[in-house]
DNA sequence: GTGAAAGCGCTAACAA
DNA sequence: TTGTTAGCGCTTTCAC
């Protein structure tokens, strides 16, 4: 371990708590000592223990970012965000990852509330259970900040986009396009953000004319044979959509899975739009139109409202919705 | 904050250390009064402050993830792997995005000597500079492992794939497509997992009989419009490659873009095959023949190492070899 | 079997 | 301007 500062205040015949002012450039050390400390410090690569610092002051300098999974291109990019102002603003980040494992997450947000870390961002995992882990969370003095996938019972700052609007565009854009049977792959799990892309979905078909029956909700699981299984017995039964609106990166993935297995054209059979911030969509075979959300910006804004609420506590919760993309490609042209 | 051991000793009508120890498990303390501290703790939901332990015993349940980024598909599988063995061990995980820049990767680092982790992973960024501060690390008192890029000038615990040898299958695959000028994609900055994949490379091409001049190594940088702004004008030369193989996905990706965009089919103009950890390598456009590494579990075996070398100190360095796997797609079929 | 006390490294009120 | 001291919450010797 480094040097302490008991061990410089003894190497220059000073005082710990002279030393601990000067190195906090405090007013009351003269200039020349302070050079000294200075000097000495640098020389001898000082630098606080940060537990000490943290036991003393009640601050950590750690952050914790709470997510469902890292292989996800979205969460990814948010993680860069976060960490880009987390590195500004001198804090450390940590990661934990539920994996949609409601119970996991409540254990790991257990831990917060002893002071490892000053704040917290999270996206909420999916799952069945009461969420009362969030209650108190949001209940603790810790500040806590929701992006993406937040939750609305509990008053707190959220940093989301414009999911109803997001979802009612790609079926619009899907009935554009002439699909006549068109298909809303959801998650279990209760997410607010895929209710709210799916009630923007419905929206569009009732306004459309056509009539419900023709249509579908697919609700997919956490586990992908199970998924590609659903998938493939839909798409080969007679009430195949021609239309899919993939409310997830992944399974809009196993979409294409299954269309390749199928020897499904897309788009000519089927056309898939999907939430995702798949960098290299353009690459895939076909390219895939989707809703892009600003992954890395949600990030950045979600971090900064957290400090924000760390430099001055009591701030009024507020939520701020930044907009998604819809970008055409050819998994959707005619 | 929680309830405080001191807290709990005043309710209980204990002393602090008896608390202390029952909490602890002592065997010092009769059945009863431990009974009766648990109780009360379960009850007050009682955590130990992680910073007061970890300035007492001088371990922080820390440990430090250092990545060049967390958006390439492999970074994000080997933080998987971590944060799973973490979990299980109790620790927590801080990650550190260097974005390929050595100076802040120095300055990363220099913070891990003053004990706010127990231990680092890491994978080394790209970069001109004399590594010192990897020096320094390694000859700190804190266990570090390196997994994928490691740098082997000093002896540390590795965790790497058969690099020189999936560069040499890359070539003889591309070969026996009958290709015929060959490029590496490489990227600059002196990382050895890159030269071992070039010099694996340039020895099937030494085998193969054909000279040297027919090939070439395209150096590329962190940037990637100077990238695609480079590959298109090697890819509209006279001296186009019929056969690429890409030393990271990134760059892959950039030949994928390139390709699309000056309309050069793969595999029939060039053929691509790059070592990339995509799931949807499948679902490209066409799908991507890769040399995938076990990213996965060589996080899972960086972090079991590092926690063995937290469990006794003093462990020699040792390298572990895992091995990658060739699978051919769409992308370099005849 | 329990408690008192020292101390991890740092900060901050107070004294000199 | 500098130094003394107490204490953050915890662990660990040592005494009772």
């Amino acid at each position: 371990m480094g040097i302490t500062i008991k061990q410089i205040a003894a190497d220059l015949n000073l005082a710990v708590s002279t030393v601990s002012k000067a190195l906090g450039d405090s007013y009351e050390i003269s200039a020349e000592t302070k050079a000294r400390v200075f000097e000495y410090a640098t020389k001898m690569d000082y630098k606080p223990n940060p537990y000490a610092s943290s036991l003393k002051r009640g601050r950590s300098g750690n952050i914790a970012v709470v997510l469902p999974e890292v292989s996800d291109s979205f969460f990814s990019s948010a993680i860069d965000g976060i960490e880009k102002v987390a590195q500004e603003k001198g804090y450390h980040v940590m990661v934990y990852l539920t994996h949609e494992d409601v119970s996991r997450e409540a254990s790991i947000i257990r831990e917060f509330r002893h002071g490892r870390v000053d704040g917290v961002l999270m996206s909420v995992s999916a799952g069945e259970k009461k969420p009362d882990h969030l209650q108190d969370l949001s209940a603790s003095d810790i500040p806590v900040v929701f992006f993406d996938r937040v939750y609305e019972e509990i008053q707190m700052t959220n940093v989301v986009t414009n999911d109803f609007e997001s979802g009612y565009l790609a079926a619009k854009h899907l009935l554009s396009k002439k699909c006549k049977r068109l298909a809303f792959l959801s998650l279990e799990g209760n997410l607010e953000i895929i209710s709210h892309r799916q009630k923007g979905f419905e929206k569009a078909l009732s306004e459309s004319g056509i009539e419900g029956r023709e249509h579908s909700i697919i609700v997919l699981g956490n586990d992908e044979q199970e998924n590609l299984k659903k998938l493939a017995s839909k798409f080969k039964s007679k009430t195949r959509p021609d239309g899919v609106v993939g409310s997830v990166e992944k399974v809009a993935m196993q979409v294409y899975s299954t269309c390749h297995a199928l020897k499904l054209s897309i788009p000519k059979d089927v056309k898939v739009i999907a939430f995702s911030h798949l960098a290299i969509a353009s690459l895939l075979n076909p390219s895939l139109t989707t809703i892009t959300q600003p992954a890395f910006d949600m990030g950045k804004m979600a971090a900064t409202l957290l400090f924000k609420s760390l430099d001055k506590k009591g701030m009024k919760p507020e939520t701020i919705v930044l907009k998604s993309e819809l970008i055409e490609r050819d998994s959707t042209r005619m």
